[in-house]
DNA sequence: CAGGAAGATTGCAGTAATACAACTTTCTTG
DNA sequence: CAAGAAAGTTGTATTACTGCAATCTTCCTG
């Protein structure tokens, strides 16, 4: 068990951490010039890993107004990233999902992330035993997230799946 | 030293870890509602941690323009976050810094950031090793961040800096 | 089927970010 | 000292984000 003077430790190390992912996942997206602002960015990510939304869901999840989102979406559906559609002959919600340019954005942008944290633990030459893996793994859990292998089965199927497994 | 398994291994770790972290970033600024947008909340960021800036430089820092600062400045010294002042009788370059108002909203932002932390490590039930964390440390090291400590010393003294350590 | 609820969009309005070009002031250098 | 470089600010314009209120379909319910 954690004594509280390792919990502090580790609290501390992870606040550390966490500036260091901001600031590599920042300058990650700058670099990239995806034409895509931020706000738009998290909704393509959201719609990548938890799956097309419908829109009020997506807006709740975002935490903006309906007409805020639909703006947005009228912006990312003239950039061809995401595109509406209906189901169930229910003619009210409108159901929002990634194209696969939508989805090759987003993945494009995590490989670039993936090669700049390669770069880092390169230069870090540190050796990752099981234990440490095993701790990283469980922050993430803890976090709500989900883990690396989970996160891309989601991105692969996250373009197109009207007939597939995502739809609730 | 890393055998090629156990660097992927890593680095597909701390992916989700980013992910992780940038979610956190994300909600906890959110939550805040400090009146800062996130471009502001970048600026006030640096000035705390790389101390009192040229205009130019801190523009160059931000990949913006000179104007784009000029007039994000405007707004931060009219909510009274950040002040300009002048230096060495050079009346061209103008410098910035924070007040203690624009000091004291990074370290709140933080220390709320600290708190979902704690919050999460509690729920993961992990056991931090001293291997692990020498481990998170050397990836900060890596990605050119500052250890927790030396950050907030570096926060300790941002404001109204002038006469301290902190200008070249 | 009629009334109302649900869901999204549109009208309207304000703020912010952003950059380019022109300009002012100030420093530096020949 | 004069010419020019350097630094920041202002003028101007575009795009995006944001929300409230009104509207328009569409669905549901009595």
């Amino acid at each position: 068990m954690t004594t509280p003077g390792e919990h502090e430790a580790l609290v501390r190390a992870l606040l550390a951490v966490s500036r260091s992912m901001v600031a590599v996942a920042a300058r990650n997206l700058a670099a990239m010039e995806a034409d895509v602002t931020l706000p738009q960015y998290r909704a393509l990510v959201l719609l990548a890993t938890a799956g097309p939304q419908r829109s009020a869901g997506l807006a709740k999840e975002l935490d903006v107004a309906p007409s805020t989102l639909t703006r947005m979406c009228d912006r990312l559906e003239r950039k061809h990233l995401v595109r509406r559609f209906h189901r169930d002959n229910d003619r009210r919600s409108t159901w929002l999902a990634l194209t696969p340019a939508g989805r090759d954005l987003v993945g494009v942008v995590m490989r670039e992330r993936e090669r700049e944290l390669s770069a880092i633990v390169h230069e870090a030459k540190v050796d990752a035993s099981q234990e440490c893996l095993d701790l990283l793994d469980r922050i993430v859990a803890a976090s709500g997230e989900l883990p690396d292998a989970v996160w891309w089965e989601r991105w692969e199927i996250s373009a197109d799946p009207v007939d597939g497994v995502m739809l609730p």
